[in-house]
DNA sequence: AAAACCGAACGAACTAGTTCGTTTTATGTG
DNA sequence: CACATAAAACGAACTAGTTCGTTCGGTTTT
């Protein structure tokens, strides 16, 4: 976490980041991120207007880099639940600072989530294409699927069991074997069901 | 948040409990959970060596009530997901403080886990029950399965565009048809699969 | 009378944000 | 290339406010 060749202003947004994500707004310790950006405070309130700004910006890096990093297409749900469980294992980082931004905040002052909604409304939107495309079953509300997608995909950050103590293990090989659970769950949610009854 | 007829001890718990779930373990403030018991800061310190361990205190009376209200029975997995989904609607304190638990901490330091561990291995106990009882298709791993049905109950807490906007309403018919989406979910997970393939 | 309790004040540590003098880096000019 | 000048950056100290945890005299309860 030493200088880089790059600015201060990104070295700076660089420490934030994973102070951020480490210990939460209120957690953080400005301090602590100049010295890991090897910047100075002086820097840093040069550059961001306070610390709850900086968060923002960090926040809004953080959505920005998740909803273009996993996309729906070709119709194929699991595939992109796939690729959710994916980006929750690479960038473990975004999803804690999700978690943060949702328990530190009132939902009241929070600017970059327009992100997260029109990334939302994007998703809802082809979930009803792949549903006209015969791929996804019909009798699903797609705003409603996609929850229910996002949280497959992301259930082994949040079991309480396996987040708060590790159960499981974290190798590669358990978390292959999660992610072929996470695509064989979709699988099962979406496929379309068998001709219907005759009645 | 008054003082009820409850002991000093019991007031502090509560006012705790409540203040613990809105901030977090850094954001708590202790003079605010004294005010709110209508008790005073010696009295606090007399009854809990710390603010560290009350909140444990805390987390060990959420995990206590919440590993005790939902439970799998009747080899019944829709069910399970559909009384977790209403622990989750009802007792909203109890997943925030997981989530502030298992973000702010180094996860060494945890001594009211074994409540939670212990609940889980009883409930993927149970699934594999279900699962020699003809109910969930035996190809699922039981601890995996569990952690499915979990992250598909809580979904709609954890799912960023809902959880940071309050998106979807939270009006009790919204909140109807996410738990019929949450049985309906699992209820396509655990169906046994059509006798295999003749191969 | 003894124990439990309150209220208010206090100390010590910590932290966000500011200020300022000095050093480095970039830029333009002859 | 040499040099001057301005902007950018550093470092360290400082302010003002907050917060945990303690202490203690007085009051209520048992």
């Amino acid at each position: 976490m030493a200088r880089n060749g790059a600015d201060p202003q990104t070295r700076i947004l660089e420490a934030a980041r994973a102070e951020f994500a480490a210990y939460g707004l209120a957690g953080a310790r400005i301090d602590r991120i100049a010295k890991n950006a090897s910047a100075s405070k002086e820097r840093l309130y040069a550059y961001y207007s306070d610390k709850k700004h900086l968060f923002l910006e960090v926040l809004e890096l953080n959505l920005r880099e998740f909803t273009s990093d996993a996309v729906l297409t070709d119709h194929d749900v699991p595939a992109f639940a796939g690729a959710l469980f994916d980006h929750t294992v690479q960038h473990g980082d975004h999803l804690r600072m999700i978690d943060w931004a949702r328990l530190e905040t009132d939902g009241t002052w929070l600017p970059a989530l327009e992100v997260m909604l029109g990334y939302r409304d994007e998703q809802v939107r082809r979930i009803r294409l792949a549903q006209a495309a015969g791929r996804v079953d019909a009798s699903w509300e797609p705003a409603e699927l996609m929850t229910l997608v996002f949280g497959i995909a992301s259930a082994w950050v949040h079991e309480p069991g396996v987040a708060l103590t590790n159960a499981g293990g974290s190798d590669s090989v358990a978390i292959a074997a999660r992610r072929a659970n996470v695509i064989r769950a979709v699988e099962r949610l979406v496929a379309p069901s068998a001709t219907p009854a005759i009645s």
